[in-house]
DNA sequence: ACAAAAATTGGAATTATTCCAATTAGCTCT
DNA sequence: AGAGCTAATTGGAATAATTCCAATTTTTGT
């Protein structure tokens, strides 16, 4: 889960400027990102790469890859791992977990109550520092939702 | 996170019985078992592999990943994931969730504050079923816990 | 003991991801 | 705008965990 420091995030692909975080926003980064901002239906690499392709066809697999490292190295996006599945990608940077429904397989971000810390239901020991915490969850949905 | 019923589980080898939730106790899985229960640090398939292999020089690591398997599917045995590191695995079917210390790279479980689920910090769709749930932490924690 | 079913085995195959060396693009300073 | 420097991109090869497969062996039920 990223922490949201509460930096108002470009919604449209035409708004992202070209730097952001730190992060040089090359051609193939801005693409990349964009197509994450457009269908938030946490897609893979894979996924990522044949969406890019369709406007920049010369777009090699390694550099989807290498943007999205840095994409998540510099707290854009997050990567979300379900068991041993290829990891999926995401740039909802509220907290949030998520919820893959067996049918259908798709992915939900499902957010906290208010106020409610994981951590503050378990034994951690004392001292112990949390620096990343990742909750995925697997059930069903009522059918339509 | 597995649901612990109160059973008693065994704690040696010797005592564990040729069937145990109907799964098939063979010599094989009696071993990857029994390797499991002997040292719960959290072994990948390889190491459970390489400590089998002291008593049992002719097993496979296919038959080690049928049998851990096998024992997953049986409830006997919880497979953790970290990001995409490879699987590990762990005997503690008590509800817990699992802490990796950056520095030393170990995994600690950890145990909920009395009658508390995190499901209930969740904002879940009405009518959501929760079949599964994985709780990753890594973090620091004081020298020498 | 016999037949049927299930488990084990070794090796090949799969697949997501990483690595590598060569080219290209982006930034800075004048 | 051009030169030089650094970082990013590229295609292809490499890696590594896991799965698959067909043949053999073990176990179970009759």
């Amino acid at each position: 889960m990223a922490s949201n420091d509460g930096e108002k995030l470009p919604c449209a692909p035409a708004e992202i400027p070209s730097e952001l975080r730190g992060l040089r926003m090359t051609r193939q980064r801005r693409e990349v990102y964009s197509v994450l901002l457009h269908d938030r239906d946490h897609p893979t690499a894979n996924d990522v790469f044949r969406r890019v392709q369709e406007d920049m066809p010369t777009i090699s697999l390694a550099t989807v890859y290498n943007c999205l490292d840095a994409l998540v190295d510099h707290g854009l996006v997050n990567q979300v791992n379900f068991d041993r599945e290829p990891s999926r990608f995401c740039v909802n940077l509220t907290p949030h977990v998520h919820f893959q429904d067996r049918d259908s397989g798709r992915i939900h971000d499902i957010s906290f109550k208010e106020g409610c810390r994981i951590t503050d239901l378990l034994n951690l020991p004392e001292g112990a520092e949390v620096s990343r915490l990742e909750l995925t969850i697997r059930g069903t949905l009522p059918k339509g939702s």
